[in-house]
RNA sequence: AAAGCAGACCGCCUUAUCGCUGCUCAUUAUUGAGUAGAGGAAAGUCCGAACACCAUAGUGCAGCAUAGUGGCUAACGGCCACCGAUCGUGAGGUCAGGAAAAGUGCAACAGAAAGAAUGUACAGGUCAUGCUGUAGUGAAAUCAGGUAAACUCUAUGCGGUGCAAUGCCAUGUAAACCGGUGCUUGAGUGCGGCACGCACAAUAUCGGAGGGUAGGCAGCUAAAGUGUCAUGGUAACAUGACAUUCAGAUAAAUGAUAAGGGUUUCAUGUAUUUGAAAUACAGAAUUCGGCUUACAGGUCUGCUUUUUUU
């Protein structure tokens, strides 16, 4: 069975995802998640690290990329629906290879996160 | 040929694989197919408008902007032409180019003295005196001086807030509580000044603390649109004909990877081979017209000066 993955664009869902849900951190990656009743993404990047939108979008661009690489092991886990969202946290313009091998570590712990929430 | 001036334009391409957003058509409750998908500055948000609401936005003050003349434009602080000043051998560049007999202020150095008037030398003149001339300092010395990127004055223009405008739908609550003001003899409101005026105004309004919502649709992209040609005009621009439909996202689509090829520079080399490096500034957010700033590299057009050749 397929499963989709929404985009997380309402503002309250944000908001709440950074008060109160979960983060796991991987230089220069942190992911924020929490339980939710569909599977839903976002990316960001702050304004204060990189001025120009150029460089914002481009950052962006890349995270989704990672995300979408990812996406087939974390649809396939059998693990309730979750909101997530990425945060990039360097100071200086990453290449592709950089975010996806972050990517790929932090797909790692997250999954093994919410397979033992699901146990407790 | 070299150096330079002005204007216009381009600003990486191709293929494959994997994706993103809108629309259309299928299929159906999950996909598939087709098609379109960033810029010359999308930027700064500095001017001007359209559009929306507040009174069809009114009067005075305050405040702000502009400043040769004429034209263009929806409008402008923009653009074009001409005049003037100024810089350049020149093509051309630059200009905060209204008023100094309304008033106030300011002026380094030099100089006796710088806006107050008057000193020295010589000469002239007088009853007498800087009364007159010349010399001397300076950009300027009584001349209706200079200065308005000093106040000021004059002329002209300007209401405010912005698409988070505004309208509708959905969801939800609290017409609860405390304090102030006011109830027709008028508190307050009408989105930053003041006064007037106008409109609304009593289950009203302001403040406190607290609760709820912050989702969708319209606005939202066919327009002062874009391209070509013709005509008028020195030009900005206008008129006409024909063709054409060209992003509409909302934590915000327009991308990633690989291979090949361009272009430029450097090295090697000397029938353009091989290698390396570079390939800019930068990302739509209601929409237009400008201005300003950023920009690897390149193309085209017109013109100027110098030198050489004929």
């Amino acid at each position: 069975m397929k499963t989709k993955l929404g985009r997380l664009k309402k503002e309250k869902l944000i908001g709440a995802l950074f008060d109160k849900g979960a983060s796991i951190k991987k230089f220069p990656l942190i992911l924020f998640y929490a339980p939710s009743a569909e599977w839903q993404s976002g990316v960001s990047v702050s304004k204060k690290l990189f001025k120009r939108a150029v460089d914002r979008n481009r950052i962006k661009r890349l995270l989704r990329g990672a995300i979408k690489q990812q996406w087939p092991r974390v649809s396939s886990f059998n693990v309730g629906p979750s909101n997530f969202m990425i945060l990039y946290i360097g100071k200086t313009m990453p290449d592709f290879e950089a975010i996806d091998q972050a990517a790929n570590t932090l797909f790692d712990k997250f999954l093994e996160r919410i397979k033992n929430h699901e146990n407790e």
